[in-house]
DNA sequence: CGACGGATTGAAGCACCTCAACGGGAGTGG
DNA sequence: CCACTCCCGTTGAGGTGCTTCAATCCGTCG
């Protein structure tokens, strides 16, 4: 979540899919050459997902690392009775297979229909050893997103519901901007996922979400155009409630 | 929190202070060569801190890291009302100063009295830069805080008190295995934190830490020797709380 | 011994949950 | 093209788990 898109210089070419690929700058392969991508893409592998397709369940083998070049994703856990909480959603650009386990902690779904790229883990940790400006990148996004676990732990943590919709909402927003939607022209931000996503996102329940929303349109902070398209109307205002 | 010790194979030669650090096999020192360290060290410092002084306050300029060789920390933001979330328990051998940003997001303070290895960050990155497995270090230390954090955001997120309780011990004795604290000699853990900690640490509040030690109590899963000193009854009926 | 701060226990309150009914947009079939 | 249905979202009423407020206990330190 709200990981700031880490931009690096790379020289451009032309003859290669990688080169046209739309998050290449945003994704872990921005930092490469023309000639390293070549090679890096060798390994590769593109995969599709359906929306509610799993891209691997947690508990299973830790075989391969990705990069999500289309569609929104969620990284969920089950509790043994039903119990479910989100960790994070994943956005074009984003990097997923971080783990030093053997097994997945999460169960990672796709939510709109979804690309990847998929790597082998073994041959991705073999191009990573030999290049170590990867290994620095690789780092920079597991903080990254340790900063951002963090903050969704204070959220959880300390936050009453209406200040975590508050969050939310401006999580989201952040990541707009970063993910280089080209849609949405003045402002308006769109909600990818349920309300069910959203509750086991922020640690409630679909009720108290739809209050919590209704609760900000009537005291004038957002306006619902759609269900799933909301707009900013007091902003100042909605940074405030979200710190508390 | 619950971070695995990695343990790193390290030449082990005499007349360098480092070498006889009672962390060194855990911390980030343990995978360099004793020649390494010695170059390593030149760039740091010994600090010292009573209980209850902090390290840094969150909005402090990232200017150093740091490893911590004795004592425990708790990293922490405050809301702007005075509610307080604790992200994380520091334990001997722990790296501290994981950021991408130039502020620190959390607060790092002292619980007990502790000593801690400095080194200015410019000089640290430096470092890193010309050891390579250092930076894999590194990455795999953010990996691991990674998934902590996760686990951290499913108990908030999901977790009943008396289940955030019962994880709590669990992974506070996963710690003290891995933390070589020679002393308890029969399973007795020690609470180095006080029960307001731990209630910031779960997101509840300090009764209904009581409270639900006192159940735990009743209930024989564990026994309070002292406030500070937990031993498990039923480890097996403690884990199975601990996961819904 | 007396005082202080942290911990425990009790009683009442509230934020969010649970249960239930209703509404509306999208897809389907007549 | 409309009626039907299904699913998701919204709204309402009552319940509960944790909090809040308050009193007491207890170990430590002067």
């Amino acid at each position: 979540m709200e990981m700031r898109p880490i931009r690096a210089a790379a020289v451009l070419d032309a003859g290669h899919p990688c080169l046209d690929c739309a998050v290449r700058l945003l994704a872990i392969c921005g930092i490469l050459s023309s000639e390293e991508l070549r090679m890096f893409k060798a390994s590769g592998a593109t995969v599709r997902r359906a929306a509610g397709e799993a891209i691997f369940f947690e508990g299973d083998p830790a075989a391969h690392v990705y990069n999500l070049t289309s569609g929104v994703l969620r990284l969920s856990k089950l509790l043994p009775d039903g119990r479910r909480q989100i960790a994070g959603f994943l956005f074009p650009g984003d990097f997923l297979g971080i783990t030093m386990e053997d097994e997945h902690a999460f169960t990672a779904e796709a939510i709109t229909p979804s690309t990847l790229c998929q790597f082998p883990r073994a041959r991705f940790d073999g191009f990573v050893d030999t290049h170590p400006h990867l290994e620095r990148r690789l780092y920079a996004i597991a903080a990254h997103e340790l900063a951002a676990a963090r903050q969704q732990v204070v959220l959880l943590g300390r936050k009453t519901a209406a200040e975590r919709v508050a969050s939310f909402l401006l999580i989201l927003d952040a990541r707009r901007i970063s993910s280089c939607s080209d849609e949405e022209p003045d402002g308006d931000i769109t909600l990818p996922m349920s309300r069910a996503d959203i509750a086991d996102y922020l640690g409630l329940r679909i009720e108290t979400i739809s209050r919590e929303l209704s609760a900000l349109k009537a005291s004038r902070l957002i306006r619902l155009t759609t269900t799933q398209t909301i707009r900013f109307v007091d902003r100042e205002r909605l940074m405030e409630l979200a710190e508390g």
